[in-house]
DNA sequence: CCCTGATTCGC
DNA sequence: GCGAATCAGG
């Protein structure tokens, strides 16, 4: 196995930017990008130097009364056995065009490596998205967070709803 | 409770 | 450099 993904090769990295800076969530980059947690985009975003896209908010003058950090009480002894697995993402050429006005439709920008949870497994708040043949055992959720409010993670919500790309987390808004 | 990004700091 | 833990806020 040469890498599933647990480091930021450059791919990643691009893919990070693109999706930060089209708005989307460190948690939803996250998903996206499979392997890592929101935390670890979040600091790689910080680190690359492009955190703060446009708007700012966010405690203008509370101060940071440093914390005694970690508290080490706990041995931290297990740390979580493993996800869904390794699953590498096809990825192919894709020269990354433009989305005018056409909509790509078949077209899958990045195929992230999802959770894959079982129908036991799937909660509340995780992509609906169905893998494989419902009829055999082995069928999976997608199993990625989904977006608030809709049934699919942001990758799969792009292609389940392809009109009016206007984009965005609508959270609310899912109610008639 | 859900979520957001920001920060610290052990590794 | 990395990212979990923790924080402050919506």
């Amino acid at each position: 196995m040469i890498d599933a993904g647990a480091t930021w090769t450059d791919e990643r990295v691009e893919l990070l930017k693109k999706l930060w800076s089209d708005g989307l969530s460190a948690s939803q980059i996250a998903a996206e990008l499979g392997n890592v947690t929101r935390n670890a985009v979040i600091g790689k975003v910080h680190r690359l130097g492009l955190s703060g896209r446009a708007k700012d908010k966010v405690a203008p003058a509370t101060q940071r009364p440093r914390k005694p950090a970690r508290t080490p009480s706990a041995p931290a002894p297990i740390m979580q056995a493993e996800r869904g697995n390794v699953l590498v993402a096809p990825l192919p050429p894709v020269p990354m065009v433009e989305e005018t006005a056409e909509v790509p439709a078949e077209q899958e920008v990045a195929i992230p490596m999802s959770e894959r949870v079982t129908i036991m497994d799937l909660r509340e708040s995780m992509c609906r998205w169905p893998m494989g043949d419902p009829t055999k055992p082995e069928f999976r959720f997608c199993g990625a967070r989904s977006i608030t409010g809709l049934p699919y993670c942001t990758h799969h919500a792009r292609i389940a709803y392809q009109p009016v790309a206007d984009r965005k987390r609508e959270r609310k808004l899912a109610r008639a």
